[in-house]
DNA sequence: AGCACGCCGACT
DNA sequence: GTCGGCGTGCTC
């Protein structure tokens, strides 16, 4: 009787034996394969991972697979490792890593037929590539050098030409017969580098995988990868996890980016996924940013540790039309505010008005204000489900909650004491519109924001809008700091930046530093040279002074000080065990009874906290509480929560309650 | 995680 | 009398 044993996405931390019925066999060649099984009263797809000579469950338990699917090839020995690793590393069950990482037409029992993809014959105009600066010339020979592991931090501002970089080494890796993976933190940024690579290289197959993709389309690219027909995959961070036979080239652009990190199921980082997956593969990888994560710097800078990674800076402007803007600091302690905008500003939007340069004011907060008050009572608008307040969108007329989608129509009195005058309070983007049509009646005003741009295809249609020359002045959050080249843009103003500061989150002023460089960068060339005014009542901090400067070394270097006394990350290394239930009493005893475990004595390298209430308590009427485990040493940690788990898992709590570990936890 | 089985409160 | 609440246990 042959046996298989089979990874399900289930979350359990073990495999499924069953019998090989009569008239099939398998070989050591079916490793890999997906299957049919039955489980439980249901079937379900699982991939096989071993042919066991023999079970540790007895021969009657045993149920025969159902079918062995052969429309694609077995999962590749390389891709196991991945799965393996993260399984390891994130303290997930393989098969969950496995099954979820795999495009959905491949993991349901019955995928929608896929329709024949349209033809979309689209004329690339090819372009030929521009000649490169001495420093990217030495960047290329540098990171071309050697085809085995080595991964490069490519640091270089806006201008100075690291995608060039990146083309010329994906024309090196194609012609050498490899494939190339290259990774960009956001959908929105899929279709600019697409056209850009497709230009390129008209002959190499691009396919783009992401999850606005339907099902059916992140199917056929994902097998075209794995055939080998796709000679280059673009793709955010689940496309890490394609497999690629030929692959001999990671790039994860805007490697600091956030997005890289996932927040639910699996919450694994894709830039560390990769270059794990490059090492493994004894490939180079490039990590590209003009404000690197810390992690990374330190990786690249830290002379006391071997260097991690190889630091290639691109400090001349590449691109000729490149130029820094002029950063300056408004001290708001001094000048009085006219709705949240200084007179410095005001100036400067109308001087860029009468020159017919378009203005961007950059404010990250959407919604017209984050809460609505009764002045007579002091109600606040409240989300009944989260410990949060709902944010007055009046572009829609709702009060909606940033964290669970709950909305109601806004009240037009105090639904407390009826009084009709109930004010918004603060300021979000549509406010600011507001503001600044008033001041500004002839013109052209448009918002961008997560409400404004909801999909791809919108958000493309605004960036249309802007390019063409029908905006005078752009209001947006983050998402207008990613990316796009707006040519006319020579005004950059920045409100409300001095929150992230003080924030208690020990990362904002490290997200806050990459968001204002990227968002200066928007402003200004060397025909139209670029302003950017920050609001501030702090103008001498540390932060502001660097970013004057454009000096992200020094930035960076004064953090990682900081983050080094403090002891935080990167020289410490950090797990975080969450649980939420229906009472927050319930999450905390669930937390309290993971930290009174008895083998924790022998992990003395391990140090653990104890429960405390998350920032954000309550969330969609559950009550959220969180552990913090931390080690100098991240194999220390790893051992210690891989022992961990089977306590945490036999712990009895209310079946309502949930829990997660989170490895190198990315919010607190 | 699902999903079934199973044993006690308030409905027709 | 039963509908359903969620506690408990299992999945090759
Ligand atoms: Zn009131
Ligand atoms: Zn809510």
């Amino acid at each position: 009787m042959q046996l298989v044993r089979v990874a399900l996405d289930v979350p359990l931390d073990r495999c499924f034996d069953y019998r090989v019925p009569e008239g099939v066999s398998l070989t050591a060649a079916d490793v890999g394969v997906r299957v049919r099984v039955p489980f439980g009263l249901k079937s379900r797809i699982g991939i096989v991972v071993d042919l066991p000579a023999a079970s540790d469950v007895g021969d009657s338990q045993l149920k025969a697979l159902e079918e062995v699917l052969r429309d694609t090839p077995p999962l590749p020995p390389d891709w196991f490792q991945l799965c393996q690793f993260c399984a390891r590393y994130y303290q997930v069950p393989l098969g969950e890593v496995m099954l979820s990482t795999l495009p959905a037409g491949l993991r349901r029992i019955d995928p929608p037929k896929a329709r024949t993809p349209r033809r979309t014959a689209s004329a690339v105009e090819t372009t030929t590539p521009p000649a490169l600066t001495d420093e990217q010339a030495a960047a290329l020979a540098a990171i071309s050098a050697d085809p085995g592991f080595s991964a490069y931090l490519l640091h270089g501002v806006t201008g100075s030409g690291k995608t060039e970089v990146y083309l010329r080494l994906v024309e090196r890796v194609l012609a050498a017969g490899r494939q190339v993976l290259l990774m960009v933190p956001e959908i929105n940024l899929t279709p600019q580098l697409e056209a850009r690579v497709s230009a390129r290289f008209p002959d190499a197959q691009l396919v783009s995988l992401h999850s606005e993709l339907t099902e059916a389309a992140r199917t056929r690219h994902w097998r075209a990868a794995f055939e080998g027909s796709a000679r280059i995959v673009l793709g955010t961070r689940l496309a890490v996890f394609t497999p690629m036979p030929e692959l001999g080239l990671i790039v994860v652009d805007e490697e600091h980016d956030a997005s890289f990190k996932q927040q639910d199921g699996m919450r694994y980082s894709a830039r560390d996924v990769a270059v794990f997956r490059a090492r493994d593969r004894d490939i180079p990888i490039v990590l590209g940013s003009a404000t690197p994560s810390l992690e990374s710097w330190a990786n690249a800078t830290d002379t006391r540790t071997p260097a991690r990674y190889r630091l290639i800076s691109l400090t001349e402007r590449a691109v000729q039309s490149a130029r820094l803007p002029a950063v300056q600091r408004v001290d708001t302690r001094l000048e009085k505010l006219q709705d949240g905008l200084s007179d410095r500003l005001l100036k400067a939007i109308s001087e860029r008005l009468a020159r017919r340069e378009q203005s961007l004011v950059f404010l990250n907060r959407r919604g017209y204000a984050p809460v609505l008050t009764c002045t007579a009572c002091g109600w606040i608008s409240h989300c009944r489900r989260c410990a949060a307040n709902l944010v007055l969108h009046l572009a829609d007329g709702r009060l909606r909650c940033h964290h669970c989608g709950f909305e109601i129509r806004v009240p037009k009195a105090c639904p407390t004491c009826g009084n009709q005058d109930i004010l918004p309070f603060g300021r979000g983007t549509q406010r600011l519109e507001e503001v600044l049509s008033e001041r500004f009646p002839y013109a052209r005003i448009l918002r961008v924001d997560r409400d404004s741009a909801k999909s791809r295809k919108q958000w493309e249609a605004l960036v249309e809008r802007i390019r063409g020359d029908e905006v005078d002045i752009l209001v947006g959050t983050q998402m207008l700091a990613k990316g796009h080249d707006f040519p006319k843009l020579t005004l950059v103003g920045v409100l409300g930046a001095d929150a992230a500061l003080f924030a208690a989150d020990w990362r904002a002023p490290e997200r806050l530093f990459a968001q204002l460089m990227q968002v200066a960068g928007r402003a200004g060339r060397a025909e139209l040279p670029g302003e950017v005014l920050i609001q501030t009542q702090y103008p001498e901090h540390p932060l502001y002074a660097a970013l004057v400067r454009h000096d992200y070394a020094a930035f960076a270097n004064a953090q990682l000080k900081e983050r080094e006394q403090a002891g935080f990350p990167p020289y410490t290394f950090q797990a975080m065990l969450r649980a939420e239930a229906p009472q927050m009493a319930d999450a905390i005893a669930y937390l309290a009874s993971a930290l009174a475990w008895d083998g924790a004595a022998e992990h003395p390298e391990v140090m653990l906290y104890d429960p405390v209430p998350m920032r954000l308590a309550r969330r969609a009427n559950m009550e959220r509480a969180q552990l913090l485990i931390e080690s100098p040493s991240r194999r220390a940690l790893q051992v210690f929560l891989t022992a961990w788990r089977d306590h945490l898992a036999a712990i009895k709590a209310p079946s309502r309650l949930r829990w997660h570990l989170e490895v190198d936890p990315y919010e607190f």
